[in-house]
RNA sequence: GGAGGCGUAGCUCAGUUGGUUAGAGUAUCGCCUUGUCACGGCGAGGGUCGUGGGUUCGAGUCCCAUCGCUUCCGCCA
């Protein structure tokens, strides 16, 4: 028997009792004589003692030389520690056990690094991932996502769907991210890919006839990482469901993801939620994709930020700045973002943000701005224009006396790498962002194509596979970059959450769709051979979303690294420190899968 | 692929204008310490200053290259 209680649960109630407890040694006190060790295990720390008078001097001798987070087994009579010796800032402050006999179960050599520091590099970290875990923040984060993962499992059945595994190793696909590819030992030159997602399987289990579909499903893409991003696997919760449209997958959606914020909004397993947070009621406000781009210069903006951006590109045109007004008469645009009570911060933050657009976001110059303090207009751009026109722009941006207009010019989309941060940034400086929220909006209507800046060639611009708004009339009759795709994105606080659309389920839309992006039927047909024999016997119109896990649980912990919410996370070039991985192979091996390295 | 930041003891960091034997805390080891809770005290070991080259009488410090980590851009249907 390793232990009959854990060390967290001990409490005052508990005194008289005797104890065997198992767990890793936390902290040593050691005082020649009587040796106190906080013991930890996964419940919390409680704190015994070791006495002479008790187990004798060559206990208190081993003990001292058994190294921190070794662990150990300790048995012993349960006591209450007495006036003016408790611990307030422990839940087990008041008690400790008493050692009558400890066993050594598992000893420890000295550590790289103090499991209490923080700040310790993060490779050295990911090669001692399993020290990492025992902490007690970083703990608390898995189970969290444990926690997260549970729920949403329990709220998806209680929905109806059910959850289906599909392949690992499938093929490859001509679109999308890059794939991770697995050599075929059977079939020589061949390989299958890791899925980026399990799309297709999804779309041919509604073709099976199962109406609802839900898989916490790992995803593989070979990309460059991010903070915000893994770069080898990640899960999302994958749905789809027949038979529906885009209020009824929003419904599902809203619900479950906005249970699931609710029952976590006040968790503070790391400290970082003190306060706890609100979260937006459902329905969520949807936002048209081109609105987005034109008010918030982003499709995933963060509506914690109040501020909007307007065009003022006609009152420029009309103005006497001539730097404007060409960019204007070249097919570029004048935006403004207007900031109450702006006019109030030093010209030092006027300077900072302007040092921030170019050395940050590489605005070609420092924002321009009109402030509108104690009845005058001031700011360097004034003198190029009439005060009815300054008037004009200041009621549109809604902003009175005591405010800042901004101007970022130029041509989209490269002035909304600029927009989007600076809309934020003004708006947090100024005090105007919301905190403690967790923010919602659909972005709907996406654009079904795009025309690659570089080359000029026309392809997807999000998923494929989504049905063109006005289906197959509309890919033969319109321009194309005039399209909507029924796909739309759920965004929270400025992270995108989910993406989804209601799918092409017509053999003759997705030809004709591919065909606009390049793709000759013969591609179609071999590379989606499963979808389009599937299509040709009885598909059901059908449509779902993917939501990404980590992000959910990044923003429950209040996390903007990734790396938190896995147990077992790749560093930034997709090496796993800790296994070794990836790893070279013996010849052996690469001659049997056929493989000849160059 | 491109740009920025960082790299000094196992770990966290200091190190002046380029100057003589590179310091502190922590961990480890030894001694002391019978009520601490980040216990305390005394002492010891531990360094190719990421690596390579250059400038110089002299480089942790200046220059060049390179490697590693990290953030961002490209990329991520």
């Amino acid at each position: 028997m390793y232990r009959d209680m854990l060390c967290g649960d001990l409490r005052a109630g508990h005194v008289g009792g005797n104890f065997t407890l198992s767990g890793w040694i936390f902290r040593r006190r050691d005082h020649g004589g009587v040796v106190f060790i906080d013991l930890r295990d996964t419940s919390g720390i409680v704190q015994v003692v070791f006495k002479p008078e008790e187990v004798g001097p060559e206990v208190i001798e081993a003990i001292t030389h058994t190294g921190l987070e070794s662990v150990i087994k300790v048995s012993g009579a349960l006591i209450l520690r007495g006036e003016g010796l408790t611990n307030p800032h422990m839940p087990t402050g008041e008690v400790e056990l008493v050692v009558k006999s400890h066993v050594v179960l598992g000893r420890a050599d000295p550590l790289p690094y103090a499991l209490s520091d923080e700040s310790v590099p993060e490779d050295l970290k990911l090669q001692h991932r399993f020290l990492d875990l025992r902490r007690e923040d970083v703990m608390k984060t898995i189970h969290l996502r444990s926690d997260v993962i549970a729920s949403i499992r329990q709220r998806m059945w209680a929905k109806g769907f059910r959850e289906y595994q599909t392949p690992i190793l499938t093929a490859s696909s001509p679109e999308g991210a890059r794939d991770f590819l697995v050599p075929s030992r059977l079939h020589p030159g061949k390989f299958y890919a890791l899925p980026q997602a399990p799309q297709q399987f999804k779309q041919l289990l509604m073709v099976g006839g199962f109406d609802r579909y839900f898989q916490i499903a790992p995803c593989f893409r070979d990309e460059d990482a991010r903070a915000d991003r893994c770069p080898t696997d990640f899960y999302q919760l994958d749905l789809e469901m027949s038979f529906v449209q885009q209020d009824d997958v929003f419904a599902v959606a809203e619900d479950v993801l906005g249970g699931v914020f609710a029952e976590f909004k006040d968790w503070n397993g790391n400290g970082r939620n003190e306060k706890g947070r609100a979260v937006d009621a459902a329905p969520w406000v949807r936002i048209p994709y081109d609105t987005a781009m034109l008010d918030y210069a982003c499709d995933k903006p963060d509506l914690r930020c109040p501020l909007k951006i307007i065009d003022v590109s006609d009152v420029w045109a009309a103005s006497e700045f001539g730097v404007f007004k060409n960019i204007v008469s070249g097919g570029g645009h004048v935006r403004m973002i207007g900031v109450p009570k702006a006019a109030a911060q030093p010209r030092s933050w006027f300077d900072s943000i302007g040092k921030w657009a170019q050395e940050e976001l590489g605005a070609p110059a420092a924002p321009g701005y009109i402030s509108w303090k104690e009845g005058a207009f001031g700011g360097p751009l004034t003198k190029f224009l009439s005060e009815a026109q300054v008037r004009e722009m200041f009621a549109r941006a809604g902003v009175g006396e005591g405010g800042v207009i901004f101007f970022i010019a130029g041509k989209t989309p490269a002035i909304y790498k600029i927009l989007n941060p600076l809309r934020v940034r003004l708006g947090k400086d100024c005090g105007l962002n919301e905190v403690g929220i967790f923010r919602f909006c659909w972005i709907v209507d996406f654009p079904m194509f795009e025309r690659d800046e570089a080359t000029g060639k026309i392809d997807f611009s999000h998923n494929p596979f989504s049905m063109p708004q006005g289906g197959l009339e509309s890919l033969e009759s319109q321009d194309p970059l005039s399209i909507k795709a029924t796909q739309y994105d759920l965004v929270c606080n400025g992270y995108e959450l989910i993406s989804g659309g209601i799918r092409n389920h017509l053999p003759a839309a997705m030809l004709k769709a591919f065909a606009i992006a390049g793709y000759p039927p013969e591609v179609v047909k071999d590379k989606f051979r499963g979808m389009w024999k599937a299509f040709h016997m009885g598909v059901p119109p059908h449509g779902g979303c993917a939501a990404g896990l980590e992000r959910v649980v990044m923003l429950l912990a209040e996390s903007n690294m990734v790396r938190e919410v896995v147990a077992f996370p790749m560093n930034q070039r997709g090496e796993d420190l800790m296994m070794g991985a990836p790893t070279v192979v013996e010849e052996r091996q690469l001659k049997e899968l056929h493989i000849k390295l160059r």
